[in-house]
DNA sequence: GCGAAGATTCCTCTATGCGGAACACAGAGA
DNA sequence: TCTCTGTGTTCCGCATAGAGGAATCTTCGC
């Protein structure tokens, strides 16, 4: 495995995963295309196919002998995109807000200390943060994860970090100390804010999103290069964030 | 692996993409069930699981634990969607001749001397022939494939079983001899008939499926038990097919 | 608080997945 | 028609990636 792509979890899987991905902007894949792209031998890419075929996931045209999606595949996403749920209701106004403020946006959910990105829509300029999608980070270093942490008590943030709280930059907070004094801020804001907590030069606005009981269950999160994201900014961009986290919570509400 | 389900090229692979289709009928996933209808330890769906999460096709519900398709996947069906293929216009003809019928229909495609199923209707009776989408049997032994090949010459039809033909079942044509007069019969009939040719009490019945260029592309077939599919009836189903092949021969036409 | 069930982590082991090479196939050009 | 090149497929040997088991952690119900 010579690849440099970011592996999660089993390698071989991944791959096959990746293959499924292309056919969303190419409709067509070549054994030697494949091979190329995910940087593996042309045996292993043509196993990976075929493995695909096995479940109709991919078919090969007899013809050119390139492979393209099997109707298994295309089924799927039908019989998915008829159940409503959080993802959904939050997608249109990821891409709204997207839109409107010119910035990378995405969802995330909580997973006990870390966050999860779940969904995202990027800006179209070409500086600009990219999609996190599938990524997990501790929530003390997130903007979204920040504003769930804001909504618990102290005792209930300490016993999430039993271990204590590990820097990823010089701009992580590194103690319980620091986190509770950017806590209360959020608090006291509404919004979160994350100025280079994962990554140098990236700023982050994220909000949080509550079912109809009040729990945090999600967050919006705003992420951008630091020089587009200054205090004024900021608040601009918050404020449209947790508009668009009360009229998700309005559509869940709804749902009841 | 102790598990008996079919495995069809790599079985990790396989293994993930079988969760992939689990969440068709199941929209939320637990760890322990995927590991027991997997025939897997837990901690090897748990493996699975988190690999599909890394890639965005599912996501782990912070608070239940449960996992549920992911944004990617559905994404990834949206775009399939929105292109018009060869797979896509047959599929309402399947449902439909399904429906009218009362049996399982499938579509067929060719690669070399074999035919793939890649998407099928299955009747809703009891007794009824099973879907065998994503499998890869010789033409000569399939109803579909033999109204492909019904269409080469002799010649074309010898080169493509260089080694002669290996008999799946007792009423597999076994030599070019009795193979060539099958292929009389379907070239007078219009339709192909498999009586038994890949199972012991299954008859199919198959019609082929041109292009603009008059060559056939793919092929429809009727399977059932072979007590519903007496004489009288393959012509009555024969009729339908090749009925059905040519309106889908049309909106091919109209595509050009 | 306790026990049971389920999820996660980690270690060891081996068989599965990998790459390389040979072969098969297809198309283009002479 | 023949040759060459590019691409897809098959097969073999190898070692590491994937599997299972056990320990640990987490959650839920009583």
């Amino acid at each position: 495995m010579r690849n440099t792509e970011r592996v999660q979890g089993l390698a071989s899987v991944d791959n096959a995963l990746r293959i499924l991905l292309m056919f969303q902007q190419t409709p067509e894949l070549r054994v030697t295309d494949v091979a190329r792209r995910l940087g593996v031998s042309r045996s292993t890419a043509h196993r990976l196919l075929t493995t695909l075929c096995g479940r109709g996931l991919a078919v090969q045209d007899g013809r050119t002998r390139a492979y393209v999606p099997g109707r298994t595949l295309v089924d799927l996403a039908h019989a998915l995109s008829r159940r409503p749920d959080l993802l959904g209701l939050l997608r249109p106004h990821l891409v709204e807000l997207c839109a409107r403020l010119g910035e990378t946006i995405s969802a995330q959910v909580f997973q006990g200390p870390d966050v999860v990105f779940v969904d995202g829509v990027e800006a179209e300029r070409v500086l600009k943060a990219g999609l996190r999608t599938g990524a997990k980070m501790p929530a003390y270093a997130v903007s979204g994860g920040k504003a769930y942490l804001a909504e618990l008590n102290t005792a209930e943030v300490r016993a999430l970090y039993p271990r204590g709280l590990v820097k990823l930059t010089s701009h992580t907070p590194g103690d319980f100390e620091a986190l509770e004094q950017e806590l209360a801020q959020v608090r006291a804001r509404g919004y979160a804010v994350n100025l280079e907590g994962t990554e140098t030069g990236l700023h982050a606005v994220g909000a949080a999103v509550h079912d109809h009981a009040g729990r945090a269950i999600a967050a919006l999160a705003v992420s951008a290069p630091a020089q587009r994201l200054g205090p004024e900014r900021r608040h601009e961009v918050g404020a449209s964030l947790i508009q668009a986290a009360r009229s998700v919570e309005a559509e869940l509400g709804s749902l009841q």
